[in-house]
RNA sequence: GGAGAGUUAUCGAAGUGGUCAUAACGAGCCGCACUCGAAAUGCGGUCGUCCGUUUACGGGCGCGAGGGUUCGAAUCCCUCACUCUCCGCCA
């Protein structure tokens, strides 16, 4: 979301920055607004001039009425309600255009960060940075499920029967590998400075239209039936949400939060091959954080962000890679997007399993975040950002694939042991294939 | 889920159809005066948002949210949200 009065004085850029984004069908919509845009300001001027008049002569009438003369008061009266129809008139046509405004502005792309690489697709990502060698073992890598079925620890069937597809039992030692890890990724990141918070796994509308794009809502969010509630995609939802409406003291930022939470998500579209297993799910826990700043800090923020999420993975000794999200797979409300990616020593390839974005004041325009300066004098629009501590399903495929040793075993990282009671290796339950 | 009471500026709080909405009254905060300094006291200032002319102004909207009645609504009516108390139910 991007402020009128800037598109209305920068219209090119806006329609240069839509053309970056390969999203040239929206490109009318910036004419269409500065139209629409004009005729508002026009009605708003006739109405409430004719306003100030109606006000100026009902203080008018009450004063007579109250001297009890009546005659002369309805002679007011009569003039006012000459006004009326025109009022409503003016009214109306102002909802309707402002409402014609709204749903354009929604889906005007955010000015993307002059650093972001032009590219059309995720196809033209870029990749950043290495860390960690990307090991291929002698020995076969199994499909995640598999090792995880050596250890007892999965149970797609009975998901299947019970919630569908989508769904996953975790059990034993995998399932307590899973709340390792999140308690080990909440303590990681409360180390380094952020405050642990649990928030509501749902949230109303006006804050999931605040957060998100509509094409990321269609395809992201679970309704409840007969409830103005949304079950969160993730956590970032409610906590950016925690902040709507509210004019934040500069003294009190940064804003640095880490949260847990269950995600839910539709997960519209073709899932391919190798999205079995626990890769692509309706249900998953994350860790996540997120930050609430200064705009001139957003850039610094973003690079500390991603850098949590590298240096946590490789805490557990997985390789891991940033790739830069290009222009056109940025979504609308994004300033600038980067993924952390696990390396597969199955696929011998990596894949995402954190993405760390920069949102602007996008979310902040549309929640009404702001920040009053220390003075007092100003307010301004925060920055937010948001990023994937971890998510447990999706990180335990990475590190059962770099953990498997040769006979079917699977070593845990130093870090992750007083979290597994002492536990320094998981011994298969049956033979693994 | 049922019953009742609430929601007004930074906070407490008055206001039940019209010169009481830049909001009484009290407190906090900022400035000035008084003071060697402080306290006390006195005076002044202490919302948001939009439109228009732009050092400054003028106007619209906002009393939990959204509608309605009226020339005029904080006040009357409807819907909804939230808070508190009691009951029920539950972890």
């Amino acid at each position: 979301m991007i402020d009128i009065k800037f598109l209305r004085e920068n219209s090119e850029l806006v329609k240069e920055n839509i053309r970056k984004k390969f999203e040239d069908h929206k490109l009318p919509l910036v004419d269409e607004v500065i139209r629409f845009d004009l005729r508002n300001r026009e009605i708003k001027q006739e109405l409430q001039a004719l306003q100030a008049k109606s006000n100026q002569m009902a203080k008018q009438i009450g004063g007579l009425m109250k001297q009890g003369k009546k005659d002369e008061a309805q002679v007011l009266k009569d003039e006012v309600a000459g006004d009326k129809g025109r009022i409503a008139e003016l009214a109306e046509e102002e909802k309707t255009v402002e409402e014609e405004i709204s749903r354009r502005m929604m889906v005007i792309p955010q000015i993307i960060d002059p650093s972001v690489p032009i590219g059309k697709d995720d196809s033209e990502n870029v990749e950043v940075e290495r860390f960690g060698d990307p090991v291929v073992p002698d020995f076969e890598i199994p499909y995640h499920t598999d090792i995880m079925e050596s250890f007892s620890g999965i149970d797609l069937e009975a998901a299947g029967r019970v919630a569908g597809n989508g769904f996953y039992y975790l059990m034993g030692d995998i399932a307590r590998l899973h709340s390792a890890v999140i308690s080990y990724a909440r303590d990681f990141m409360i180390g380094r400075g952020f405050t642990y918070v649990v928030p509501p796994f749902m949230i109303r509308s006006n804050v999931v239209t605040g957060v998100m794009s509509f094409d990321e809502m269609d395809a992201m969010m679970y309704k409840i039936e007969g409830e103005d509630l949304y079950l969160i995609g993730t956590s970032e939802h409610s906590m950016i949400g925690r902040f709507i409406d509210q004019i934040i003291p500069e003294e009190q930022l940064p804003l640095t939060l880490t949260s847990y939470s269950p995600c839910f998500r539709k997960e519209k579209g073709a899932h391919g091959i190798e999205e079995r297993g626990v890769y692509r799910i309706h249900q998953f826990e994350k860790q996540e954080m997120i930050v609430v700043c200064r705009p001139e800090e957003s850039p610094m923020w973003f690079e500390k962000l991603w850098q949590n999420t590298v240096d946590l993975f490789r805490s557990m000794d997985i390789p891991v890679r940033t790739l830069e999200c290009c222009s056109g797979d940025l979504a609308d409300l994004k300033v600038k997007s980067l993924d952390v990616e696990a390396w597969s020593p199955r696929q011998k390839k990596y894949f995402e399993v954190g993405s760390c974005s920069n949102l602007g004041d996008a979310q902040a325009r549309r929640l009404k975040i702001r920040v009053k300066s220390a003075d007092g004098k100003t307010k301004y629009l925060a920055h937010t950002l948001n990023n994937t501590v971890v998510a447990p399903p999706r990180m335990l495929i990475a590190f059962l694939e770099n953990h498997l040793q040769a006979d079917g075993s699977v070593t845990i990282p130093e870090v992750l042991r007083p979290y597994m009671g002492g536990t320094e290796v998981l011994i298969p339950k049956k033979s693994g294939k």
